[in-house]
DNA sequence: GATGAATGAGACTTCATTCAT
DNA sequence: CATGAATGAAGTCTCATTCAT
């Protein structure tokens, strides 16, 4: 709304970078304290103070506390969009890539522990009632895609079983997604350290080879 | 709706309704509107209203809003243990039994959506911030404990690959939750469908045999 | 409203003494509740329990909780009345009378405590906003009466100072009220005994020197 | 209505209003609604309308209903405290810092009625149910400590009668507080004129009779 | 821009009173 | 008469949002 620019050198810097620099820092105070306490029950205070500036000051830079929640869920899918794209371009046998994209989904999480304990409250505003447009849908759908692609790919190259598809990708995120979640509500177990049995279970199946 | 004075097990009920009785029903509004609007957006009045009493009337059942989620998670605990009990006692080939769980859940979960619809509460409740004690984390750990179990007596057996152990139970916990997640979302998906592919990719997995 | 009269012996016996009985019974509980609690914190609920009867049932003998109030008042100010009328009938000499009034004043509310510890709340109660129409100033205005009439005889029997008149009799109601309230926050003091400290100082103090 | 930044101490207040001057505005408000409509009768909106603030802005000082009947008991202990510890520090004959005593007591509840009628209140809450910790009692006990050493001094001097104590000093503060209750029931004694006869009762009938 | 005091809508909860049985 | 389940008005308290400084 108010567009204060700085002349430097002759050319319009709009105080932009501060401006977006400090919404950054704001947003990720939030983010840390949604990690702590859930959304529901952080207040616009908590976020103030996690962020050491006044509780009127956040809404120069977000519109409502819902709007935080929203930035939070931007994050989220953007690192979501970044990794499934990286899968989407990469180059290789797929079954291979596959493999990236998961130990990269666990991993991006598991050193960004704050983003992944929003999921839970992403889940909940996924749904229903909630005003809020977190498209989180979407973002499976287009896991859901990415991967079925993957399949597709090493089916046409014979790596994998015919008739593998839209289903089977869905139990690849939901294998992921699901540890997730009990990694999310058990911290004790290894997030990382599951990425191989996802891949072994998945790819190779539990059930003995006859002659191996 | 005052259903008159009920003979229970030959005794006439000290008054007139069904205590019991009459909670379960508010506990079923209660389940209704979680499942529509989510645990936080649900207010005491959309509760009494969806089950047609007065505000107050809640309150001569349920000590509290929080009592009202802490009786929704009894009610989705108490199914868990049973559908887990089930394939604890059952008998026949490891794998098989394996299989009916996952089938089991996805089938009572899919039956009744309501309660389905009101996991992503719980598993927000289940961390953090919530004074509640709902506790989300030992129903994962029982479940992944008889999915262990099952998957070492498959190992004895022969059925399975050696090596075969509790991060692989988390993966198939993961890969069953992680799909009913995905239908919460995205209320398309065919839930009772992916029972056959989990078992599929967990059991199978995805990788051609090589002589097959 | 209902006169439900029984026919006993050819003579209409309406069944006012158990009514008026169980309404004694009512109100003694609940002036038991009122001592323990406070009138502020005391529930309709927990006069019933006290009663052992069902809550619907207090408004069958009282119109409302306010009325319960109402009822422990008439009961404190007909004792008080009994009390008073009594001094004022006496015979004898009149500072003689007023040691008698002083010492049954203190051993009725000694003897019963929990009519007793209702006086604060009574005391309140008479004052200001109180739609209840409990007239606590005319029992202390009779109080004083009483005492004016006896220091004036004795005034007229020359056996107290002159000049003595409403004011010290204001005191004298005041000395034996203040013991009270002083017993009532402190349970400790040994309200029987004050009698005769009171009489020391204020009769003492008011007889005229013999030979002055 | 907002009275700017205040220098207290020469250094700026951090924000805009003096805190602790809103606070005691707010609490004086409440006073004057508690003396008017009694404790438990007073809602916070009474006292809200009363400040001319709105009624969330009384939870910006106070913490809770509660805590505004435990700040004016503060208010009230405070006074007390100084108006004993000036009868305690005082020089001169001690039947005289007595009368002092008597006299300041019921001049400053005179001064400031509104305070006065919430003794009512405090007297209430100083009893059983309050969870407030409001120590009423022990108001009165050093009240009486306080009288009970004036006393003693006084047997000392030989001005009063021996065997004079403990129950003496009850009876005075018995008359003060007895007195103060007549007045609150009945605004139109004239309490200050009833310190002379209080003293008279109750000094006189100390006094050793000179000859005797 | 920054701040935090002020606000008041709105949620929970209590409990006096009613009334069908 | 007796009862206690049901009710909803009313009260406390919270907190997102606004706005004067």
């Amino acid at each position: 709304m108010t567009d204060q620019s700085v002349i430097i050198g002759g050319s319009v810097t709009p105080k932009r970078v501060d401006r977006s620099a400090r919404r950054e820092e704001i947003l990720a105070a939030a983010v840390r304290v949604f990690a702590r306490k859930g959304f529901a029950a952080t207040r616009i205070d908590d976020v103030a103070r996690e962020a050491d500036i006044g509780k009127g000051s956040v809404y120069l830079y977000f519109d409502s506390r819902d709007a935080l929640l929203s930035a939070a869920f931007e994050a989220f899918a953007a690192r979501s969009r970044t990794v499934l794209q990286r899968a989407r371009e990469g180059t290789g046998p797929p079954l291979e890539r596959l493999g990236s994209l998961v130990r990269s989904v666990l991993a991006a999480l598991a050193e960004d522990p704050e983003l992944a304990h929003i999921l839970l409250d992403l889940w909940s505003s996924g749904r229903a009632q909630s005003q809020l447009p977190l498209d989180m849908p979407s973002v499976y759908s287009e896991y859901r895609t990415v991967i079925a692609e993957l399949l597709r790919e090493a089916e046409a190259e014979g790596t994998v079983r015919q008739g593998v598809g839209q289903h089977h990708a869905t139990v690849i995120v939901g294998a992921v997604e699901g540890c997730l979640l009990q990694w999310l509500l058990e911290p004790r177990l290894p997030i990382t350290e599951l990425a191989e049995p996802i891949l072994e279970v998945c790819v190779e199946g539990l059930r003995r080879r006859k002659e191996a």
